[in-house]
RNA sequence: CGGGGUGUAGCUCAGGUGGUAGAGCGCUUGUUUCGGGAACAAGAGGCCGCAAGUUCAAGUCUUGUCACUCCGACCA
């Protein structure tokens, strides 16, 4: 050849500079664009394509716990936002404000919601009379905004859209249901769809939501070994509801005050799923939540009766998957780098010398796996090498993170591993705030949550300041 | 919000000491190609991030501002 090397678009190695890999995914596999104001972006087709996908199956897992829809507004007087004293404390300095409608100044200015408790707390006040209307289970898919100072594609920026559950309850016992039920939900949509291993929890106070009681969480471990909060739910007690009045009678017509939960994931779902699949060449889509499950590569398709076939092919597949079929006259290889980029769980490719046999080639975006398809009864090979790859994905980051998971009893050890070892560090802990603030100042790490499924042993002392324990605690840095 | 870096064609970038804008890739058209990012030919494309200032003259110098990006602090 003794050409010089052309220039192709590539990405920076996962390993060598990871926060920088993962800003070359985002764009070139055309997730993202940015627009003109820091922190809100535009969501591309294969980027919304991606929450499409979170938002069908999710809403169908939340119609199936008895939720429903509507759509809050998107302004907040100021007054109103004020009512419950924990929660505008928590959110005060990160809202957006209008002041004016047209020219003129606003009587009271208005917040852009960064989240709708309030106005969901106003309307409920309203239309809560009795122990008979209760639950109230409402959801909505709205965007919300939140004044970042530093933002990053999906996992943190101004805009950001999301789901959020308000439900409301006669009893603390109906309300701490829904309120784990949520997260129940959440573990199963990010494990079984998502492919993403979860650890379940409570946050400590410390990490809880502004204005909640208990906040539990699903945390993440991305590739570089750094957590990432993924989805929350909350249990408010009556707190808000003393707020806002939201007050029924009961069966014995006496006044109570009504029990609350909210629960939530974002749009950062979508930068989990990057930096717990993706690889060096690019993005890996789980094939339960890809917008396009296979990408369909005829080979020399000016042949005769290639094209045909491949739309034949195409007609078969799209019964039960979705399919793009790129019959434009780019090169093949370009077309494969292409579609690895944007993550496509499967590829297959069909040629002259496959029509020949009968079959075609399938490579797995995940291993990079070459098997030959016969063509007869082609749907059920290819379901059973998408459920492989969704399986093996899973598997993979479970066993991951699991290899990155350090337990260990005394401080030095604890900082010695927050340096050298990326992950999570499982350690006891005192219930004493000073404690977290000194392990933030000291390693950057923080306390990602209390974990459900590990007791404390006899006597375990904490690993910072050598108190007996309350806690055994996930800890790590987090993005 | 603190520290570093960067804004010139769609993208990546080059444009000493100020003198009116370039390359590669991409894009368009045509021909040949097609099993891992094709070749040739002919084209199109720029208020040099934005705003002030210095100057006969600013991509270039000054100041401000906005955005992106990396590293911290803060938050989903």
């Amino acid at each position: 050849m003794g050409k010089e090397k052309k220039r192709v678009e590539s990405i920076t190695p996962r390993d060598e500079d990871f926060g920088r890999w993962y800003t070359d995914v985002v764009i070139q596999a055309a997730l993202v664009d940015y627009s003109s104001v820091k922190g809100c972006l535009i969501l591309r087709p294969n980027g919304w394509g991606i929450w499409e996908r979170i938002q069908h199956v999710l809403d169908g897992m939340l119609k199936a716990t008895s939720h429903q829809n509507v759509a809050m507004p998107m302004f907040i007087p100021e007054s109103l936002l004020e009512r419950e004293k924990d929660h505008v404390e928590g959110f005060a300095p990160e809202v957006a404000w209008v002041t004016h409608g047209g020219d003129e100044e606003l009587e009271e200015r208005l917040c852009v919601r960064p989240t709708s408790e309030t106005l969901f707390c106003e309307h409920y006040a309203k239309i809560v009379q009795s122990y008979r209307d209760l639950p109230i289970l409402y959801n909505q898919w709205v965007s919300v905004v939140r004044w970042e100072k530093s933002t990053r594609p999906f996992l943190r920026t101004r805009e950001f859209y999301w789901q959020e559950g308000h439900t409301v309850h006669a009893t603390e016992e109906d309300a701490m249901e829904e309120t784990l039920r949520m997260l129940d939900v959440y573990t199963d949509f990010c494990e079984n769809y998502l492919a993403m291993p979860v650890i379940r929890g409570q946050k400590t106070d410390k990490e809880k939501f502004a204005g909640a009681q208990k906040t539990y969480t699903i945390e993440a471990q991305m590739h570089d070994g750094k957590a990432l909060q993924s989805g929350t739910s909350h249990y408010f007690g009556d707190g808000f509801a003393r707020a806002f009045g939201i007050q029924y009678s009961d069966k014995n017509n006496e006044l109570q005050f009504a029990h609350q939960t909210s629960w939530g994931v974002s749009t950062r779902l979508i930068g989990a799923i990057i930096m717990v699949h993706g690889d060096d060449s690019g993005l890996v889509l789980p094939p339960k939540i890809a917008p396009t499950q296979i990408a369909l590569i005829p080979i020399a398709f000016h042949k005769e009766g290639v094209l045909d076939k491949a739309m034949e092919v195409k007609a078969q597949l799209e019964k039960d998957f979705t399919v793009l079929m790129d019959d434009s006259d780019k090169m093949p290889g370009w077309k494969f780098a292409q579609y690895e980029m944007e993550g496509i769980p499967l590829r297959l490719e069909l040629g002259p010398r496959d029509i020949e046999s009968g079959s075609c080639m399938a490579v797995r975006r995940d291993t990079g796996e070459k098997v030959s398809l016969k063509l007869e009864n082609l749907n059920a090979q290819v379901q059973e090498l998408l459920d492989a790859i969704q399986q093996n994905l899973y598997d993979r980051a479970l066993a991951l993170r699991n290899e990155r998971i350090y337990e260990v009893h005394d401080y030095e050890s604890f900082v010695e591993t927050v340096e050298n070892k990326p992950g999570f560090i499982l350690a006891p802990w005192c219930d004493d705030q000073a404690c977290e603030d000194k392990i933030k100042e000291d390693t950057g790490a923080t306390s990602r949550c209390i974990p459900f499924d590990k007791t404390l042993e006899e006597g375990a002392k904490c690993v910072c300041c050598g108190k007996e324990a309350k806690h055994m605690v996930y800890w790590g840095k987090a993005y």
